[in-house]
DNA sequence: TTAAATTATACCCATAAAGGTATATATTAT
DNA sequence: ATAATATATACCTTTATGGGTATAATTTAA
């Protein structure tokens, strides 16, 4: 098993996205164009992953990676 | 000659924030850690970066990578 | 409870990121 | 204009990501 903080925000953000859209995770494998296991080491929050396959995924959610302050940051992750 | 994006956000907001911060290239490779050359190619807009070391230099201006919608993304950029 | 579907874990491989360093170009100050 | 500082480009090496696939484990549905 590994450690990884699957609570960390990009992570978060992807399961609730794609489960809000009813997809699985083959199916945003497909959609996105990056691979099944990207996926999942995505959602389960793997520490180092790569700018643009992370992106790649977002941006079909309408969302990319961008600087965030901190205090932002912990101010989005309260409301759950 | 590479044909990155100098003007993508995340490069843009490195270079903004470091020259603002009176530090070198050196000296901020120095105090996050991240290797020089990182850094270098990260102010350039390489477009492939791994995403804990983005963050390493991204907390050091107090900020870090994340999901953000693009419209906030455009919005955010055109504050200059 | 069982079967089907979804998600998680474990392996190998190719590719490229990141580090280091050395040289060239550009910027700044004298 | 010249020297000093800072930034950019180019090389090689190590390392680990991401892809693929095959097998568990878990969840969901019948």
């Amino acid at each position: 098993m590994n450690n990884w903080d699957r609570e960390n925000s990009i992570a978060k953000f992807v399961r609730d996205r794609r489960k809000k859209a009813k997809l699985t995770q083959v199916e945003l494998s497909d959609f996105t164009g990056v691979g099944l296991r990207f996926v999942r080491e995505l959602e389960q929050g793997k520490p180092n992953l790569m700018t643009d396959k992370v992106n790649q995924v977002l941006l079909f959610f309408g969302n990319t990676l961008t600087p965030t302050p901190i205090s932002d940051e912990t101010r989005r992750n309260m409301g759950k």
